[in-house]
DNA sequence: AACTTGTTTTTTGCCGTTAAAAAACGTACC
DNA sequence: GGTACGTTTTTTAACGGCAAAAAACAAGTT
């Protein structure tokens, strides 16, 4: 059956709330609730009935209901009950492709997979459909799916598209007038830039948040609905790769952030030609960094 | 339970090979046949088995079987038998889609569509991750899904994409050495496109053939994943599209013909300003095409 | 009339199960 | 040892069903 992590979710965020101190008139009403939980009103009515189960809040008297005690630390939801199904398989796929030995070639077996992770075919399915479109995996049908490998090809196939899509979100970009929002935006990122390097040797891995920030910022000046959906791509590449290969992650954020800066000069500068330079300079070298990665895994991780 | 398509088809495929006279000498061994037809060996011999059953083959005497009779056309199993599930959905939805009144903001119901179309709502759900990934719908965790519309602003960034992944791949095109069999190909291409403009007047819904092959050749040239998986979207909306939409098809493709011969001259020339030129020059006709269907669509077909 | 809460209906997310199809296993033949 | 065919096991494709969550409906309150 269907899992109930959006109420748990739910639940643990009105926790948030209350400790917050944001209803010490009470809570405003269900549909307001809902709203801005962004879940359906039975569900808030689920919350509040437990909120009231566990004496945290008091039954409605009047049409209001009072706060009796701050919630506790052992109130919550345990986060391993709060991951939805989706999530679950996801991080557990990602995990044995990047850090199992799984080599290129390998034939994924919907059935292993899902005994594997404890969950019903159809998740696995439903996942690996949507999985498909990062072209890493390939459908053959009534038979399974040929993993096709994270490798340098892939990366290379990667970059030379997020070459084209970021060269032409920067030229656009840059072509803004001078009084779009945008602008602001991108000054408030560079002090969010500067603030990280003056504090790199305690916060080096907040960078990963701040480069996904930046990018999304140039490429949605001028949107397009097929290149927000690969940054999509590369966010989950990044997201977990990142999480898997550490090495050198200071120095590699600390020169990305250099990098960034020098970007948001070229394209303050509204010149073509500098835009172009400090992109392309930054992407050649992110190349790099994921190319290296891939290779010293494939050295001294995955040879037989 | 899963459809027997796979069967009815290779059935099929079967009688056509004995009505081409293929099996003078009876059929090939069971794997031969299996990796000639796609299908495994289970298949084949549920085919074999039926070939027997209606005297079309006789029973294996020494290892050799022979052909009875000659088949008729109702030994064939009905088209409509061969279409396995997912082709089935995907028709029905892009009927429902494009035909329909389906307007832009509507939200799509699962349970509805599975019972329209007759299949279970765990094929409506894959395909619609499926088919996610084309930019006309968007997923509500926990609700239906979004249709954000087959409109002239999918149509224009749809095209934004597509200049850029084709001149990338004209440009290499051109670059290719002389000796590469990519030439000889293209050069067929060519005569194949000079053909169908001598018969315009009767074939001229075989370019629609000719069109994918062509843009295929081109950007298959130098391979990435991500812009083969583009071309799919390309296609499949034209296939559907074109379907649908017969006005002046003729006078269309006729002039496609022209621009792409001329687009064939540019890549020979080896000249990347005149392969730009022609290349953009087929894009943007292409692009008002399919603008100018969309606009009149939406004005005779659709409003309220 | 707009808002709030109680109740009912519908839909999604997910599982278990079954027939079709593939893959693996076994045996015999040359 | 390789190839062909009979048999068994495993996996995919697709359905029906059930609990969670959303959405719709209903009635009461300000």
């Amino acid at each position: 059956m269907k899992s109930d992590t959006v109420y748990k979710r739910a639940f643990n965020q009105a926790l948030d709330i209350i400790v917050a101190g944001n209803w010490e008139e009470g809570p405003p009403s269900e549909t307001v609730l809902g709203r801005d939980m962004g879940v359906s009103r039975t569900t808030v009515r689920k919350v509040l009935s437990r909120l009231g189960e566990r004496h945290i809040l008091a039954a409605a008297e009047r049409g209001r209901r009072t706060i009796l005690r701050r919630p506790q630390p052992d109130d919550y939801f345990p986060d391993a009950e709060t991951t939805s199904r989706t999530q679950h398989v996801e991080s557990r796929f990602m995990d044995w492709m990047l850090r199992g030995d799984t080599r290129p070639g390998t034939l994924i077996n919907e059935l292993e997979l899902a005994r594997q992770f404890s969950v019903a075919t159809a998740s696995i399915r439903e996942f690996l459909i949507r999985f498909s479109r990062f072209g890493l995996i390939e459908k053959r049908p009534n038979s399974g799916w040929l993993f096709k490998g994270f490798t340098p090809a892939f990366a290379l196939e990667l970059f030379e598209i997020r070459v084209m899509f970021e060269l032409r979100s920067a030229r656009l970009f840059a072509m803004q007038p001078a009084d779009s929002p945008l602008w602001v935006k991108l000054e408030a990122l560079r002090a969010d830039h500067l603030k990280l390097l003056r504090e790199i040797e305690t916060r080096y891995h907040d960078f990963s948040d701040l480069d996904s920030r930046f990018h999304q910022l140039i490429s949605r000046a001028v949107p397009n609905r097929f290149i927000d959906e690969f940054y999509d791509v590369i966010s989950l590449i990044f997201h977990y790769h990142y999480q898997w290969n550490k090495k050198d992650e200071k120095q590699r954020n600390e020169a990305a952030i250099e990098e960034h800066l020098a970007y948001m000069d070229g394209l303050e500068s509204r010149d073509v030609t500098s835009v172009e330079r400090a992109c392309l300079h930054h992407l050649n070298s992110a190349r790099e960094t994921l190319l290296r990665s891939l290779m010293s895994h494939d050295e001294f991780g995955k040879s037989p």
